[in-house]
This record gives structure tokens, sequence and C-alpha cells, in this order.
DNA sequence: TAGATTGTTAATCGATTAACAATC
DNA sequence: TAGATTGTTAATCGATTAACAATC
């Protein structure tokens, strides 16, 4: 890593790049240029190259970028070679939905166990994940790593969740509740999945079109 | 509406702005200045002042801005009290958690209809949503007027499914898979939901925290 | 009236784009 | 070697913050 403080819009586009590099990685493409990618991407080549340029040097004059090799060094990056683990916190139609399609393992995550108040799941599993009460949230929390915790819990029991969490030591929360979450406790991150605030960008922009 | 291209940044902050005036109005504040709402929203006052300058006058010197008017100046903004109509496609466990949960009329929107292949869901309905097969899709579309298209289904299948509606002449998509849509069209509004980029932004962060 | 707070203009800061020497 | 393309420095552009006159 070369700078210290990379900014957050860097940070943001990193997971596009990585997502179209796979896209070319699987379409056979082996190397490319940074004017290339940006044609395809819709980004200017010298954005491409500052953002790069932030985490090393990837390329090679006269050549450009390996397509594998630098997919493997944003995926690196972005920790999807890293082994996190990940609980999940409310197993309803979301929670479930995204137990059994999203791709955890592709992102670098394992998924341990999943938690819910109803007694109808408790004790079954999806896909693999075994649906435990919240009584045992505190000791499986205890007596495991957990990285990241996924909300997908009622909105008016969110920041409560999060905070009592918190206080056992979580720093990590992919939160769907469409609310904000926040901790005076340092090194916490959030990050949110905001339905609603999308919808309503996109109400504005059908309507001002 | 007072300037021409307001800036993505200002728009994607509105419905930040607007939860917090609704949450504001459930614990019964009448009036709120630039500066306590910067403090509860951790944004200066000065940012508040000149996004909201950018629709109107909603505040009123020595006093700040009437909580209740104001959220009612940004809903009408952002379009909530349109009615917009939308259907969705695929009504997998995404899909049909979506119709279980989310709050489309409080957004402004209607949801007509819903459509998917499986025969084990045609014909039933989820929230009241009818559940139709694929075949009746073009016939919709052209008997209705769909503002926004909810594409809840596999990925390979996005792009050409978008491409297809849009030569129906649907303007607007709410993509949940995670890949880029684009159309030559004009006019035509993608706005994304990409889990899978916002679990790597955190995956980033907890590494790099 | 005096104090508070707006809307707006000006100043600053950061992010994007352009230019170019280095070099494969 | 000549052409292509990088990484980086400098220039530009846009977004955020500060300042302040207007006024409730």
């Amino acid at each position: 890593m070369k700078k210290e403080n990379i900014s957050d819009a860097v940070i943001r586009r990193l997971p596009r790049y990585y997502r179209h590099l796979n896209e070319l990685c699987s379409r056979g493409v082996v190397r490319i240029s940074s004017h290339s990618l940006g044609q395809e991407m819709s980004i200017t080549a010298s954005q491409i190259r500052q953002d790069f340029s932030c985490f090393g040097e990837f390329g090679q004059q006269g050549y450009g970028y390996n397509v594998e090799e630098l997919k493997a060094e944003i995926g690196h990056i972005l920790g999807v070679d890293n082994d996190h683990h990940l609980i999940m916190i409310g197993v309803g139609n979301l929670g479930h939905a995204l137990l059994q399609n999203f791709p955890f393992s592709q992102c670098g995550f394992t998924v341990d166990a999943a938690f819910d108040v109803s007694p109808a799941v408790i004790g079954t599993a999806v896909n693999g994940v075994p649906i435990c009460s919240m009584s045992e949230l505190d000791t499986f929390i205890q007596s495991h790593s957990v990285d990241v915790v996924v909300l997908t819990i009622p909105q008016t029991v969110a920041q409560d969740t999060a905070d009592h969490l918190i206080s056992l030591g979580v720093k990590g929360f992919w939160n769907f509740t469409n609310i904000e979450l926040s901790s005076q406790v340092p090194d916490v991150q959030f990050e949110n999945i905001h339905f609603a605030d999308s919808l309503l960008t996109l109400s504005y922009r059908i309507a001002n079109r």
C-alpha cells in the first residue's frame, strides 16, 4: 500500500473495477490499457491510473495491465482472499434471500451462523447456515471471532441491537435497515444498504429527466 | 426549482434529510436551525443551507426551518407525493422480500404486478401484488404506464431483459443484479443496488482500519 | 430593538483531468 | 528502434466550507 489516506470515492470505485476485470477475465482478455478500460467503463484513463497508483504499480509502460494480475491485485486490496467471519441477525425474507443467493464466499466471507427470534426457524438451516436462537447470540460472539454482523432486522430494534453488539466487541456492520446507525466507539464501521434512499433518488431522476 | 443542474452529491443527500426530518417530526420537533440539524446529522450547516438553496427558500431568518414544512418540501422534491407505477420482474427470495416488506407506497410508488417464469408462483399474489407469467409482460407494459421496473432476476438475463424492456419504452430501472446495466437510449435511468460492491467496501475498511 | 439565522457570495479544499517524462 | 502506455506532477474543475449582509 502506498498512500495513507485513500478517499472514499476511490474505494467505492474498486469493486466496480474488480467486477469489470472479472468479466474481462472470463472473456479471455489478457491485457488492457487504461485507455481501453476507461472506454469500456466510461471513466477517464487518467482517473484509472490515478486510482491504481494509490495502491502500487500494477502496469507496464507500453503494454498496459495484465488483466488476471490486476484482478488479483484489486481483489487482494478489497480483501476477497481474506477469510472474514460473518453472522446474520434476523432471518426474515431478506435475510433468507441473502443466505440463499448472495455469494459471500466470493467476497471473502464465511457465514458461521444466523440468529432469529422466531421458533419457526430456530434449529433449521438455510443453505448450510444454522439458524440459532437470539439467546445464544452473546455466547456465540464471545467464543467466535466475528468480523461483520449483517443486520436484517426490523428498524425498531436496529440501533439497540447494534449498541449491544458493539459492547460485545463487534466492529463491522452490514446494515439493511433504513436507519442511520452510529456509535461513539472508535473503529466501528457501518456499511448501509438503504433501499428507500436508492429508490427515492431514482424517483427524483425520473421526475426531473 | 431554482437551479438547472443539481449535482448527484446533493440529490443523494436528500433522502437522508428526508429520513431525518421524518424522525424529527415523529419526535414532535417543530423547528430546527441548519446548525442543529447539521450537528445531529454530522454535516456542516453551510452544506445544509447550500443543498436546500438549490431548490428554493424553505427557511426564515432568525427562526430556522419548520420541520413539518421542510419535510413536505423535500418529500415533494423527491416525488413521494407522486403516484409512480412500478412492476417487478423476478419473484425469487429477494423479490419476495421486497414485495413483503418494502414500503413502496411511502416512497410514492404503486406496485401493479410482478412477473416470474416459475409456474409455482404464477397466479398467486404476494402482499396483494399479483404474480403473472413472463408471457404476459409485453401486453401488460403496452397497456399500462410503467415508470420503474424492479429487476430482481438472475445476472445472466439482466441486460437482455433490460434491453427488451427499454425497447418497449421503459425508462426507469431499479437494478438488484450485481452487474452494470447500460443503454444507448437517452433518458433511461438505472439505479443500482450492488450488494457485493457494498460488502467489499466494508471488507476493505475492516482490513484497513 | 437585539439576537438569531437565513440565503448567497467568496474562499478553500479535494477530486478529476490533462500533460509529459520515463521506459517497456 | 519507434510506438505505446505507464506513473506522476501540474492544471482544472467542482464541491464543501466560511463569511456576511439581509431580515425575521
